[in-house]
DNA sequence: ATGAAAGCGCTAACAA
DNA sequence: TTGTTAGCGCTTTCAT
């Protein structure tokens, strides 16, 4: 009823600042407003302080929802990764999302939890985000979420592992190398008879099965596998050296698929008072931080993982502004990292 | 210049597939098909069919944002954690992350690192994009980020601390209390002459204090503190204990401010053959899983960190989706795990 | 350097 | 049950 009502709005309008309220308050068309805030070199100074002054006044904060759905640029940068709780993709997540934030982006989470068919859902949601690029750990075989990835057209980097077909960009390594590399190693250093201790991913698998079929090559007796599935767990790795033991009693040297089952088999070696590495060799892969000062400090497969982070933020956020990627295939290698549990 | 040339749109236009191209090919209007994805019970079986399979042809993905801006609901809920590099915080953000993905929403995930500097500019993004609610590592003390996001009204939980003020929902723990319960366990198994390790964190701080004060206040002689700044490292750890003997050889009980510190701690000490927990006793904070079944297992104040993670996601869903939370104010306490090391 | 108009793709509100 | 209309809050395009 006051003489001033503004012109009735028939329908919605959430009550929180906009635009609109910025611009009236500073005197200036909303447009205004929004080059102040985004491209401030481009307005006057007097209007600039205008708006910076009326912004400060309703405690704007603008809606970056609708700007990217005007813009179509989200500074959404999404990332799925299998699990966070001590893997060995934390640094990598850590590094990306360092590079992010200072460029202005934010990440967008998912965890696929080792799950295929929880990756296919989270993949909907990811697109339907419209991020400006789209982090995957692994690569994306032939599937339907491929193809919707493909036809979204937004920018991916697949990451920690390699193929001769990425959807986009890729930065990994080569894990067949590695398991032959490692069964190598052991080799030189005299050891006979081989085991391997992994959890169930597909990954895993190629560097077990390189692995496996190295050792065989080269005319050592078959390795012993266990596969403890799901069960990523220190003591899980006790338990795995447990079973070897029992069912081959002369195994000198396990490979592991992560450090935390590596330390559980060193923990294992240790309650049983075997002798490590003279009686038992033990190598882990993924080369997290804290194996490095232990006693004994464990020998890994060291992958740069905060690297591919900073990398794949580079390329992602290259792409997103527009700029060409010159050389978005990259093999960042690994190295074995001799320590005293080998 | 086909006949068929549809109205020249004036502007932009994106490309993608939209409700538009979906509905004409369907033959219903928008709504419906928005209607026949969001809400499939209030719409027709024969029309359903018709939708999805023009949905299937086409390829069409929603766009979130748009719906996100026209409905004011995002399906987005950011959390804001320190650090997710062997941090306490990783199995929170798993958990949370598992339950808001069942309940069909996303994560955004900001790192801190610890900065107070940059925890401000966070907040910023975050608002920003309108999440229907916001997970906070720790509480919020006054400053003008707490004003902002009172003001933005969105729904907040703060976790991992005690506060009689809360901004909106809390989930914690007493640090204070945890530091008092720490020293007279010490106390209670006969130890005398206490040390502690830290880091440089606010919640520390609390704990520590506590943890000193209770000692003072027993009668003991005043507690050898090393403060290790941002280096939350197990080599850190091994270095600190080392000081810890060289200032105060008598010292019979160290507590740590972080599971990795108190590794580093353990480690220093078999590396120099002390006994423990007959000469030297280890107390971590937060109960990693590793540390149950390494040798010594480490004895640990235990946080239920998934719980946290948990409860956060039910309580902020439940808000974004209207519903009242009973008792947003949870204290889940903690445990002091005994185990080899004390 | 500034502004007016249009529209990004979706859904709430109202109507039939 | 389905459709029409308007508008979420912003920025692009074009004009001045």
């Amino acid at each position: 009823m006051q003489a001033n009502d503004p012109i009735k709005r028939s329908r919605r309008n959430s009550g929180a600042v906009t635009v609109r309220d910025v611009a009236k308050i500073a005197g200036v068309a909303p447009i205004t407003v929004s080059r102040a805030i985004n491209h401030p070199d481009t307005v006057s100074a007097e209007l600039l302080r205008r708006v910076q002054e009326a912004v400060s006044k309703t405690g704007y904060v603008p809606n970056l929802m609708a700007g990217s759905l005007s813009s179509s640029k989200s500074k959404l940068i999404a990332a799925v990764i299998p699990s966070t709780v001590f893997s060995v993709f934390t640094e990598t997540i850590e590094s990306l999302n360092n590079a992010l934030f200072d460029a202005g982006y934010q990440l967008m989470l998912g965890q696929s939890q080792y799950l295929a068919s929880r990756e296919e859902a989270l993949l909907g949601a990811v697109i339907g985000r419209r991020p400006d690029g789209i982090f995957l750990t692994g690569i994306m075989p032939a599937s339907n979420a491929r193809k919707r990835l493909l036809a979204s057209g937004i920018p991916v980097v697949e990451t920690w592992d390699l193929t001769p077909t990425p959807i986009d960009m890729l930065i990994g390594f080569s894990h067949h190398d590695i398991g032959r590399a490692v069964a190598d190693y052991f080799l030189d250093k005299g050891y006979k008879q081989f085991a391997a201790v992994r959890a169930s991913d597909e990954r895993a698998d190629r560097r077990m099965s390189a692995f496996v079929e190295r050792a065989k090559q080269q005319g050592l007796a078959p390795v012993h596998v266990v596969n403890v599935g799901s069960e990523r767990t220190l003591t899980r790795g006790r338990q795995a050296l447990a079973e070897i033991l029992e069912n081959a009693s002369d195994v000198d040297a396990v490979f592991c698929s992560s450090d935390l089952l590596a330390l559980g088999v060193l923990t294992e070696a240790r309650a049983r008072k075997i002798p490590v590495p003279d009686r038992l060799a033990v190598m882990g892969f993924g080369g997290v931080p804290i194996i490095e000062n232990m006693i004994p400090a464990l020998s890994t497969v060291q992958i740069n993982s905060s690297k591919i982070g900073a990398l794949a933020a580079e390329y992602l956020i290259a792409r997103a502004e527009g700029r060409v990627v010159e050389a978005p295939i990259v093999d960042v290698g690994f190295s074995i990292h001799e320590r005293d549990s080998t």
